[in-house]
Formats: structure tokens, sequence, C-alpha cells
DNA sequence: TTGTATGCGTTATCAC
DNA sequence: GTGATAACGCATACAA
């Protein structure tokens, strides 16, 4: 007769006996299928209210936690909501986590991250992310702009729902279309678009860029031309060199986010070009940083709560409908331009 | 007679029939044992070469992936390690949990990335990391800073081992030390040090400072003056203009990061100060974004590969010892100032 | 060297 | 209303 496979579990210095539903059953005088129900808000009107409360007190008493493998064995997929961070810096980005967090946690879901790798972008057939997927089974992924069509591809597939971080194509129209208009209502006509060199393929900065071309378009401008920024001062000060000695002055750019706005200001300094009168600069995200430099920056603020509502709406959707949907904001309510010294 | 709980399963819209180990074993003509030994590189020796390679192929063909519930339920432990993420910011953020993701990958481990909340600080019974560590049950936790000493103890009780950063007091200790070090060698004999004012309870701000003001004693210099500085203009500005009341000028910052230096600077343009003259700044890490606004931030630059060195070490430690640790690093060699105009 | 049986903790189904 | 049981996928002890 096969023993317990203890041997594993004893291998492990850690781990001493852990409070089962069994345990929970047992202090409080019923079966398991009880404890299940009741502790699980599910057909606990069927049962004494007596009842009810002996096991939830049995389950505060033990510090019963619902393991999370036995749960995800039956069900066919775990209580975790996977939110994926691209490789690009975020300046806000705690503050998105923390908003996400929180709408997640109003579903019963746990949150966690994964970080995106540098040169992870399409590695051939498993991605560590794909892996992740694939043993963890989240109840959702939400993604924040690291996932490529392949990869939500293959996860939607038959894994689980992929919850984009918002409708990316609108967001970042309406983005490069704010930076657009402002810099030509501060009076710049020759306008041009930064992309942060240090990425491989901004998910974001295309459709900006775009955007920021179609309304030069629109306008009868010149076709905004292009620079790779790199964070650092050297490569800055060359890649505007190279807009100037291209452009001239005045130019009006639009950055890709706000650590490229104040590579570029810094560059221009360098440079020995006046800000805003030779070069306007206006960022995306309203970081702190931007903020307390000087000059201060000019940015497309960005409210966070409002932009990671739709998540709610998305989760909603697909899981609980206890949970009220909450208001899916408008595009002109979650960006605002704010102006600071650098258009 | 019971029928199987498929209700569960197919009440989700996704979640198409998972291939298993069973599946895998049925295509290389093989037991479930063979496949679960096989493709644990488990007494692999004891097998033909050619069932190894049947049952590899077999697996790749169906893309088999092994459940993490299967295995974690019957294992007792998971394969996640969690890198636990304080409230602070970190500039080089990324980079780090980069190293550290290749780390634990090393070890047949995935990482997950659990940020600790705002208000988190010290909730009352169960912390959100707390219930993610009782329902994933981690092969172990790594602390980038944000654990309490309860908590650690809790964790550690019966769960997993805790991985700290790196030895927080040496580290800090040397930190806080370079940092008086080099503004006293540059002439600056007024010291202070600026904590992030956001931070409710810096885990590393207080060794720091007190390394500071040891070496201030040490030398026979006044004790620093303490400041807490936000990331924004009018605050960082009264903090900084607080300091010069009290110490006059020239006076030296040691700053907590480089966030808080760079808020110091401009608060420093903004009161009318020189740079480095009326004031010296030092910050920490050694961000992009400090080496590219002018004047370009002193730092502590650390070298991040370094500085997750250990963590290999403790993971090598409990698991796995067919992983070669790796040097571990003296501190001499982690961290060094890097020399900018603000000194 | 391979197969068989068992149990991990949870949930769903059905009998009581 | 409540309890017994099978099944989820995997890893192991033991028999063959």
């Amino acid at each position: 007769m096969p023993r317990r496979p203890d041997a594993g579990r004893a291998s492990s210095p850690f781990g001493g006996r852990r409070v089962t539903s069994v345990d929970v059953a047992r202090l409080a005088g019923v079966s398991r299928t009880t404890v299940s129900d009741v502790l699980n808000d599910q057909r606990v009107e069927r049962y004494h209210p007596n009842t009810v409360e002996r096991v939830r007190n049995a389950a505060a008493e033990l510090g019963y936690v619902r393991s999370a493998a036995g749960r995800a064995l039956v069900m066919g997929r775990s209580d975790f909501v996977v939110v994926v961070v691209p490789h690009v810096t975020y300046m806000r980005f705690q503050d998105i986590i923390e908003a996400l967090t929180s709408h997640i946690e109003d579903f019963g879901f746990s949150t966690v991250v994964h970080f995106k790798g540098a040169k992870e972008k399409e590695s051939p057939g498993r991605s560590r992310l794909l892996n992740l997927v694939d043993t963890l089974r989240p109840a959702g992924v939400v993604d924040l702009g690291g996932l490529s069509a392949r990869e939500v591809a293959i996860i939607e597939e038959n894994s689980c729902p992929v919850i984009p971080q918002e409708e990316p194509v609108d967001v970042n129209v309406w983005i490069g279309l704010l930076q657009a208009e402002h810099l030509h209502s501060r009076g710049f006509t020759e306008l041009a678009y930064a992309f942060l060199s240090d990425a491989r393929d901004e998910p974001y900065g295309r459709a900006r860029s775009t955007s920021v071309a179609d309304y030069c378009a629109a306008e009868g401008l010149t076709a905004p031309t292009h620079l790779h920024v790199p964070i650092e001062s050297e490569g800055a000060r060359e890649a505007l060199a190279g807009l100037i000695e291209e452009r001239g002055c005045p130019v009006g750019v639009a950055c890709h986010n706000d650590e490229v706005a104040i590579a570029v200001v810094f560059a221009a300094h360098r440079l020995g070009l006046r800000v805003p009168d030779d070069v306007a600069v206006i960022g995306v995200e309203g970081g702190d940083l931007g903020q307390v430099v000087a000059p201060r920056l000019t940015t497309v603020l960005g409210d966070v709560a409002a932009s990671v509502q739709h998540v709610r709406h998305s989760l909603a959707q697909t899981y609980g409908g206890s949970v009220p949907p909450g208001e899916i904001p408008r595009l002109e309510d979650v960006f605002r331009v704010l102006s600071g010294e650098t258009t």
C-alpha cells in the first residue's frame, strides 16, 4: 500500500501543516461541503444562520485560508489576474498598479505583476509571459502595452480574457492630438515627434506620432519630423541637433513621455537654444519630476483612476455581475494639457 | 454516482481542455510516472535514452506545460517567487526586476511582482501580501524593502524563506558614508540628509541618515540636519529654505535618492542659490534622468547586477545545489560615487 | 525499468 | 438543509 508522498513536503524546511477546510469542518462540526459553500458565500441561505456563524468563526479562529492550488485545480483557473508591464518606463507607474489592484481586488482576485523582459520582445516559442499564463492559469490578463498581437491571440485562444489598458488607438490618437493642438495653439508650425530611442517597438508611440502627423496634414503644416531620443545627454543633444538642422527654429516637439521631454529640454539648453522660444516641448504623463525641474514641463496629464475604469468594466462583463461597473469616463475627461514653462 | 464537476469549467467561456501528463504519456507510450520523471530531470539515467527522447518529443509536440496547481498541491508549495516592491519610487526599478527575474529563472522558478500599497503599511490582520503568500505558497519571497519585521516573521514562520534585497544595514550604512565622505571631501562641513517626505517609513533612509550622522560625529562636524523633501516645487523650496535658514551656506545635502536630489537642486535654483557653491547635492541610484538634467547630478551609483547576487546565493542555499552561486561582490565594488555637477 | 495506486485541498453532484 | 464522494493534475512509494 503506497504511503503518502510526504517526502516532498517534509524535505521543505518550512511549511508546517496547513489549515485545511477539513480542520474548519471538524471544529465547526459540519462537512467540508458546508464549509466550502459558506466561505464562498454560495447557497448560504440554505443553511441555518447558526451553522453559518459557526463555520465563519471556526475559519477565523484557525486562520484558514483557501488553497489557491486546490481551488485552481478543480476550477480550471486561478484567482489571479496578471498585469503585464511593458519594458518602457512609466513615471506614474505605481499609481496605475495601485488603481488596478484595487479594482481587481473588488472581484475577489489577487493581482500579480509581470514585467516583460527587455529582449523578450518577440522570442520564438514560449515567452516568460506565456509560460506564466500556462502555469498560473489566471482569471485574466491586463495588458499595459507590452503584448504582441500574437501573444494576445495565443492567450485568448484557450486561457483567459486579455484586457487592454484602454482602447489603445483612441487614447493614443487623442494624446497625440492634444500635443499637436497645444503646440500649434502656441504658434508653433514646425512640429516633431520624439520617440524614446531605447524602446524597441513603442506600442503607443506609433499611434501618437501618426496622430500628430494627421493633425499637421489637416492643418496644412509640414509633416512632423521623427526623432529618437535616448535618456542620456550626448545622445539627446545629437538627436535634437539633427532636428534643428532639418527644421530650424522655432520648432515644437511632442514627446513620447515626460522623460523624453526632460531629455529634450536639457538638450536644448546644452545646444544654447531657448525653451520655449526656440524649442517648445510637451510630454505625456504628468509625473512628479517633470513638475519639479526648471523649466517646469508642459505635459499631457492623465487621470489614472479614470484610465483604469474600463478594466473594471471588462472584469464585470466576464465575471461577477454583483460589482457595479462604474462610469466609463469620456476621453476628454481623462486627459488634459498641463501647462508648464516649456511651451 | 457523482459526475465530474465540469460545470465550473464549462461555465468558463475559455479554457479548452488542457494538455495533461496523461496525454503526453499516451502519445509517448509510457506511464505518467515516466513522464513526470523525465520532464523534471529526475532519474533520467534510469530510462532508455529512447524513452526519454520520446517523452520529450511528445511533450513538445503537444505543447505540454505542467499545471502549477497540480504541482503546487502535491508539493506543498508553488514554483513562484514573489518579489515585494515597497511604495517608494526606484528609478532603476525595471533593471533590478529584470536581474532578479533572471536569477530566479535559473532555479526553475517564475517571478511575480507584488507592489505594496501606499496605505497597506501596517494594516491590521491580513495584508494583501500575506494573503498572496498564503494562497500562492511561493518558493520564496524577495524583499526589496517593503516588509515589516512582523510580516517577515509571519511569512518565515510556516510559509517560505524571505530573502532581503541585501544586508540592509551594511549597504545603507555604506551608502550614507559614501555620500558624507564625498561632500566632506569637496569641502562641505555643514551637512544635511534629505528624506523623501512622501514615504511614510523609509526602510533605507533611517540607516543612511544615521550613517551620515555617525560620519559627522567622527569627523567633528555638526550633526546633519534632517529635511523632508516632497517631489514638488513648492514643498521642496520650503524644505530647502528651512535648511538654509538653520545652517546657512554653503551646505551639503545627502539625498535619499535621485528624485529627491533633483528636487533639491531645482529648489536651490528657485531660491537663487548656486549649485554647488551654495548648495551641494548628492543622490543615490544613478538613474538616467539624473544624468540628463543640468546640472548633471552627483550620485551614488549602484551596480544592479552585483546587488542582486546574494539573492542567487540565498536561493542556491535553500534549493538546488546544481546552480553555481556566483561571486558575492564586496560592498566597495557595488557602489561608487558618480561625480556630476552638483558637488 | 515501468506501471499502479494514493493523496494533496477544493468544488460540484447527488443521495439522504 | 446536510453529508458523502468523485474528480481536477501531479509526484511519489512501492510492486511488478
